[in-house]
RNA sequence: GGGUGAUUAGCUCAGUUGGCUAGAGCAUCUCGUUUACACCGAGAGGGUCGGGGGUUCGAGUCCCUCAUCACCCACCA
């Protein structure tokens, strides 16, 4: 099979050949396009004009991407080549993300495969395995990216491992130790006891289940009685350290300050007063469990009491319990207690409780609070700036409501935990002596064991960087604080990313950008929605409901699926993927094809480019006039991330304007002379949105001598004829009308009569050709009947039969223009109206009114008429 | 428990600050192969905008309420 496209590069200028088949046919030329934009680097910044900066939420470098990305891809990449075409100096910074913990998780299920597990390895070697491991999967997405058409700066690729990052979040970490905001502390922490690390908060993933409420009795140690606690957790009153009523219940009044004994130990623990028991819920008495419940530990806090682990890192009962129940898991400690407490009558009752447990979000263990000394950031004194900022509308989120749900997770914000136990992330540049375990210094040399500082010897924390602690620097770290980038770029144009990363990412990345700069990091926040399955389910791999973009590219062509992806969704709203709006698009790039082709056909084979048209017809001033408002509509949805608006305008431009109404128009002879310059500027207020199949007509046009369509500039405004543009708005009218007749009738070949009138004689060919009609001739006096849409008289010879059916089409006509006429009518009658309404309006209203009332009259003459024939 | 969003044509969904007869694609029905395109063209049918109440000259749009669905956050010893 022979090339029907060749490329070859002459006195440095690249030339792009090809024949013009039928359909269009992506896979023919996207990879193709994609280089050679890459190639002469069309993406770089210019250097002029005004900044427009986009940094890439990085995705998972070892991950295949999902078409979510498709979405990302496509809203970042219109918005990015909108603004360069605009002049605007833009900047596309890609990246990827290490993604601690996540890929860990991968590349322990491959060493899993291979019978190894990570604890078989130094973390230092893990790292580097991993390395590689990752760097291998990375061309795979950067491949994906380059299929969806991204027009980023691939020079300024940046990985979240790379030094620049790396520095930056030993940076933060050092002005955060200096300034006070980081701290030591022993804290619970949500722990994995299956992945043997912790976790923050927000990675916790809440799950229902059903367990039961036990009720136990505490006996008093002066023998006067007994208290009831109700739990759910039985095995942790091991390491119970007190009981807690709440100071307004009276039915506990008389305990507090007494002493109970905790069953199966021999511990006496206090009983005290505090308000976060809630009254209503089991007996109103709580046992507290400082080391492995959030609520106990505060209030351990409070009250100064002490703290028992009694559950280890390895999910197992330690030392601290008596002796039968060490080293039993938590499931059988429970168990063993159970039965211990019921042997010991110390068992009131057990009633079954649905309620919410947090689980490891990827291998579903059950997190274990634990005690754990850790890294903590103090957030109050970051938060507070950031909703300072929130509240003065720094940042215009899309939507406006992520603004109010922002502040709303900034103010109840708890200190964040950003040590993680894994080996796959950023080395926390600290040390520890050896002998003072309170002794903590900063330093970056990580790569030692063990330092020498003024004669003491320190050890490293063995522990990383939570992944969010480096990525919340992301959009100055990529372009690096204080570069030139930095100076040109910061704050970002847009941070576009999805809603589940608004309060892990978007927050800290607004907290750190105004601690680390001064200034908020990005002026507006675009939140897309999920693509869900087509059954509107969420894709999961396990369910195999996954869609793969580049198998939609291989069936529909990459615009069709950026097209088809943004078409009819608004922001933060989830929805299936679509395939029919990927076919819908994907018949729109071959209807750019085809015009094209059309404008080739007409020029002999020679399209020449034109820039400066000279309208002559009425169709000209028309599509001069109608490309004017699409040029402009498409440019302010854009501005306001309207993307879905965006496309529609242009798609109903290109489609129903200029390839429905202008190029058949322009088969009339003498009409439609501007057809290459309604192109060109089509194929470049098209290409943000259907960057290949564009670029790929103007290069076979011949236009690539004048550099690529994506440099070329967005269109300016042009003038035109008003009055002359409506006459073929009138022709329309007359066109619409006759072909309606035409149909419902069954009748087909036809003429239209006029009494000279000025129109019918100017636009009559027009008219003739697109209504499908034999003739359109003056005459003196005609026959048929009168068209009723408009108020140019002209009749249609249609036979006598024909004619009959068109009555009773006429008087249903009749009575819904009546039904317009009085309701215009009451309108108008209403003072109210007309003296509380803008009086543009009113005005459009009294317009209607007599253009509704000349029809009635003329659908009301044509009736007599025909009732005196 | 708190919060957010959704509910518009058979299906999937648009509808910017309230203002012409509420739109699109797909699907359905008629007709059509006029040399850009059947991934096409022309025409048609189809909605009391979830229920109820309110504000307003005017409500799909704003407010209240109810119902159903989805998601987020917090948390239940």
């Amino acid at each position: 099979m022979l090339n029907n496209y060749a490329i070859f590069n002459r006195g440095g200028i690249i030339k792009y050949i090809m024949e013009l088949p039928k359909t269009y046919l992506p896979s023919k030329h996207e990879a193709t396009i994609y280089n050679l934009w890459e190639q002469n680097n069309v993406f770089a910044p210019s250097g002029q004009g005004e900044p427009y900066a986009i940094v890439m939420p990085p995705p998972n470098a070892n991950a295949h991407l999902h078409i979510g990305y498709a979405l990302t891809a496509a809203l970042e990449d219109i918005s990015v080549r909108y603004h360069r075409m605009k002049g605007r100096n833009t900047l596309l910074l890609p990246g990827a993300d290490h993604a601690g913990f996540e890929t860990q998780s991968v590349y322990e299920k491959h060493l899993a495969k291979e019978g190894k597990s990570r604890f078989d390895f130094s973390r230092e070697d893990l790292y580097r395995q991993m390395y590689d491991f990752v760097a291998l999967n990375r061309q795979n997405f950067e491949k994906q990216f380059r299929q969806l058409g991204i027009s980023c700066d691939w020079s300024r690729f940046t990985f979240t491992l790379d030094d620049k990052i790396v520095k930056q979040a030993y940076a933060t970490f050092k002005k955060m130790w200096d300034d006070g905001l980081i701290y030591r502390g022993e804290r619970l922490v949500n722990y994995c006891t299956q992945h043997r690390t912790g976790f923050a908060d927000i990675e916790v993933e809440f799950r229902e289940a059903e367990t039961n409420l036990w009720y136990i009795r505490y006996p008093l140690v002066d023998g006067s009685g007994e208290v009831v606690v109700a739990t759910t957790r039985p095995e942790t009153m091991l390491g119970d350290t007190g009981v807690a009523v709440h100071p307004d219940d009276e039915r506990y009044t008389h305990y507090v300050g007494k002493t109970a004994r905790v069953p199966l130990t021999d511990r006496e623990v206090p009983i005290l007063a505090d308000s976060f028991v809630e009254l209503g819920f089991g007996t109103g008495a709580v046992k507290l469990t400082p080391a492995h419940d959030q609520n106990d530990f505060d209030a351990a806090e409070r009250h100064d009491l002490p703290k028992m682990t009694v559950v280890g890192h390895d999910g197992k009962m330690t030392s601290e319990v008596p002796e039968k129940y060490r080293g039993l898991t938590v499931a059988e400690a429970r168990a063993t207690v159970v039965a211990d407490l019921e042997a010991g009558q110390w068992l009131v009752k057990t009633e079954q409780l649905t309620h919410n447990v947090g689980h490891c979000y990827k291998c579903g263990t059950v997190i274990e609070p634990l005690l754990m000394e850790q890294w903590f950031v103090n957030m109050q004194p970051l938060a507070k700036p950031a909703i300072e900022a929130l509240k003065a509308n720094q940042i215009v989120f899309y939507p406006e409501t992520k603004q109010a749900q922002l502040v709303n997770y900034l103010e109840n914000l708890r200190d964040w935990n950003i040590s993680r136990q894994i080996a796959w992330g950023i080395p926390i540049p600290a040390f520890r002596s050896v002998d003072d375990a309170q002794d903590w210094l900063y330093d970056e040399r990580v790569d030692q064991e063990t330092i020498e500082v003024n004669g003491k010897t320190y050890s490293r924390d063995p522990d990383v960087f939570d992944t969010w602690f480096s990525s919340s620097s992301w959009p100055y770290a990529t372009l690096g604080l204080g570069s030139q980038d930095f100076d040109a770029f910061y704050p970002l144009s847009l941070m576009e990313t999805g809603g589940e990363i608004l309060y892990p990412w978007v927050s800290r990345m607004l907290m750190l950008g105004l601690y680390n700069t001064g200034q908020v990091p990005f002026k507006a926040v675009y939140i897309h929605g999920y693509v869900m399955a087509e059954d509107g389910s969420k894709m999961s791999k396990s369910i195999g409901n996954v869609i793969d973009p580049s198998e939609v590219i291989d069936e529909f062509g990459s615009d069709a699926l950026r097209m088809g992806i943004i078409s009819g969704r608004a922001p933060a709203v989830n929805r299936g993927y679509d395939r029919r709006r990927v076919e819908e698009a994907r018949n729109f790039c071959n209807k750019l094809w085809n015009m094209a082709r059309f404008m080739q056909h007409q020029g002999e084979g020679k399209a020449v480019r034109t820039q400066s048209p000279v309208a002559q017809t009425s169709v000209d001033h028309w599509a001069l006039g109608q490309l004017n408002h699409a040029v402009a509509d498409i440019g302010k949805a854009l501005d306001e991330y309207r993307f879905a608006e965006a496309y529609d305008t242009l798609y109903h431009f290109v489609w129903d304007d200029i390839a429905a109404w202008y190029v058949e128009a322009s088969k009339v002879e003498g009409q439609g002379t501007l057809l290459s310059y309604l192109l060109e500027r089509i194929l470049i207020v098209a290409h943000p949105f259907a960057p290949f199949v564009t670029e790929a007509i103007w290069q076979t046009l011949g236009w690539g001598n004048d550099g690529f369509l994506a440099a070329q500039r967005w269109p300016e405004t042009i003038e035109y004829n008003a009055r002359k543009a409506d006459e073929f708005v009138a022709a329309q009218t007359i066109i619409t009308e006759v072909r309606a007749i035409l149909k419902a009738m069954g009748t087909a070949a036809n003429r239209l009569y006029h009494r000279d009138d000025a129109l019918l004689n100017s636009q009559g060919d027009i008219i003739k050709k697109l209504a499908g009609l034999n003739d359109v001739k003056s005459v003196e006096s005609g026959q048929g009947i009168y068209l009723t849409t408009t108020a140019h008289v002209c009749w249609l010879d249609i036979d006598r039969q024909a004619a009959d059916s068109y009555l009773s089409k006429l008087e249903a006509e009749k009575q819904q223009t009546e039904k317009r006429v009085a309701n215009y009518t009451a309108r108008l009658n209403n003072d109210s109206y007309v003296k509380s309404a803008p009086e543009h309006i009113v005005a459009q209203t009294r317009q209607a009114l007599a253009d509704t009332q000349a029809d009635l009259q003329r659908i009301t003459d044509e009736q007599k008429r025909f009732s005196q024939l």
